[in-house]
DNA sequence: AACCTCGTGTAGAGCGATCTACAAAACTCG
DNA sequence: CGAGTTTTGTAGATCGCTCTACACGAGGTT
């Protein structure tokens, strides 16, 4: 019986099977005041028998559609999944559904998924597409409660979530330098890609790299890739066949330091002959295999703080908020105390052999 | 401008600005029959003064709401990525944008999420759990487009979607099998886990390494774990500690793979001593620090079907399709002939040690 | 007893689009 | 050139819910 009629049953047959009216079926639902025990129980009654459930559409016309919506600009960088596990368990035990729209494999498709996300009326949005025009989000945000990852602007309507991103870097470059190492460098995007400027995380890991490289007395030293892990598996092979002395490697994020630990295994070094860093602490990184040393900074506890701000707002707050998540070193295996090439050739010619695999 | 006014832009706006009907701009947006060039002109140059853009929720109380949903029952199984981009892919070119319900955490969610998208009247439904009733499901298919993927029983209302997995599970085994191993072993999910019944994947491919592991003489032999990596280590470091011969084990996806890797990298043992078979083929099995063989279904393929059969049936089609995905072998490093184990003291002695680390 | 207040339920407008009729204008064509 | 056909545009009902305004009856006060 309740399957037989799931959908096309609309809250007009509850009220009828109920022999109230509309309104008062709208009122239990919604667990709004002035519903007394007893309707309350012939409504639920009829609400079970029937199957009935709300359509979000047409609740979303005058109320709200009880639905968060989360843009993730690359499905394929885990470190996304981790915000949304995060927020999913914020959300459990609300009314809310959380719903994700990922933007397009192509760039810049960011503020094509949160539009598409405000088009269909949900009740906040959290973003992580730092590539949007400031002014956009401003009005976005002033009529959704809107949280932005990763966008170190300070805004008026919409509220923010960051990693110290400055201090993430110098976190890295510090452990690299504790353990030895005097040749550091950063493997970043390429400067064309979105998501690269001075205010974006990105773009923050650059400076804090120069920073603290030079704070160190040290050289600063790029290598330029285009996203991915095939290009930064490229861009490392370049600069590890170049090399003779060891290098410790900072590279952006884990997905492209993934793709570094491919170069050092095609070239057979060692750690200590190439140290690499990578940057979320997503899960692979913890996998005995890669061992990765990472800068964490939360991401479950991100998706958890996004959403709170997110029901802080729809509850009323009016000021906006901004969080900073502090990150930390999360030493492993692929960073070692720097160690010489074998010079040897044998040695060169092993290498050699693996790069044409 | 056009940013000011961003919503509360209606469409009765558009058509005082242009001077015409409602109904008129509706025919414009919607590219339906009966519009002469000069009002789509005026049309548009209305709808981009004002930055105006149709909400999805009212849209959907008459018409269509141009999504289509997919349920994914764990963000962190990397395989489940792989389908939404081919699905975002297949979409990219028409008027739908593609939302993502995540199950949440805990098991059994995934009819919720479902539910969840399907009260927000999407266009059409990809979903991915197999847990839920099938009368449930056919009901569900009978009021909005529903492709199950993974779901081999037939059905009459909705399209499925599935890998070949008795055939991918008789790969798996005679792949290990043509590499010498003679003791091969089945680690899978725990009967009492959802998804684990004859009809669903997992169980297909119990009953398929059950068949081709009879068909070769050998006895099957099963390692049940409850989910994730860590219990897959956990089962793995078990059965490993105790074996003292080459063993290959077939792990019914690549999440427990990856486990079953960690506990071969902790007992420091070869891919000739333990050969590991995974299933899905996930980004992360080629790298060569995993170097995973492992049962390709190509995932992209899966979600661009997917959606190709929803767009079918939202253009009218009302016979169900059921398609199958044949998977092949991608053979890597981590499956080789089998090897005996070292036998003296030190090799023992240290596979001890790595045990407790 | 008349007046308030409070709790409970209902009527009915309204949200922003779609879509069915239908009217008016513009072509065909014998 | 008038009847028929096609094209183009409009009016207005409608989707399923929420929410404001209000009616009604039961108690409480003076």
């Amino acid at each position: 019986m309740t399957i037989q009629a799931r959908y096309s049953v609309t809250i007009e047959d509850v009220a009828r099977v109920a022999g109230v009216s509309r309104a008062a079926v709208s009122k239990v639902i919604r667990d709004a005041y002035g519903v007394s025990p007893e309707m309350r129980a012939k409504v639920q009654a009829a609400i079970d028998e029937l199957g009935y459930r709300p359509r979000a559409s047409a609740r979303a016309m005058r109320g709200s559609s009880y639905t968060i919506g989360v843009e993730i600009p690359d499905i394929h960088n885990h470190f996304f999944p981790k915000i949304i596990t995060g927020a999913t368990t914020a959300l459990a035990d609300t009314r809310y559904q959380l719903i994700i729209a990922p933007a397009g494999p192509d760039h810049d498709q960011g503020p094509q998924a949160i539009e598409a996300l405000a088009d269909r009326q949900v009740d906040g949005i959290v973003a992580i597409s730092s590539q949007v025009p400031q002014a956009w989000l401003e009005n976005l945000g002033r009529t959704t409660p809107l949280v932005m990852i990763g966008v170190h602007q300070d805004s008026v309507n919409y509220d923010t979530l960051v990693g110290d991103d400055l201090l993430g870097a110098t976190l890295a470059v510090r452990h690299l330098h504790d353990l030895g190492h005097r040749r550091i460098v950063h493997l970043t995007l390429a400067e064309s890609r979105p998501n690269t400027t001075a205010d974006t995380p990105h773009g923050l890991r650059v400076a804090g790299y120069a920073r603290a490289v030079a704070g160190l007395g040290l050289e600063p030293e790029f290598v330029r890739v285009e996203g991915g892990q095939e290009s930064a598996r490229v861009g490392a092979l370049a600069l590890l066949s170049a090399a003779d002395g060891p290098v410790g490697i900072f590279a952006a994020h884990d997905e492209l330091a993934l793709g570094v630990l491919q170069a050092v295994a095609e070239l057979g070094l060692t750690a200590g002959q190439a140290s690499v860093v990578g940057y979320d602490d997503t899960d692979i990184a913890a996998h005995p295999r890669m061992a990765l040393t990472s800068i964490n900074q939360s991401g479950t506890q991100m998706g958890a703080i996004a959403v709170r701000l997110i029901l802080e707002r729809i509850g009323g707050r009016t000021q906006t908020a901004h969080e900073v998540i502090t990150p930390k070193v999360m030493a492993r295996a692929s960073t070692a105390a720097p160690q010489a090439r074998a010079t040897d050739a044998a040695g060169a010619a092993r290498r050699q052999q693996q790069v044409s695999t």
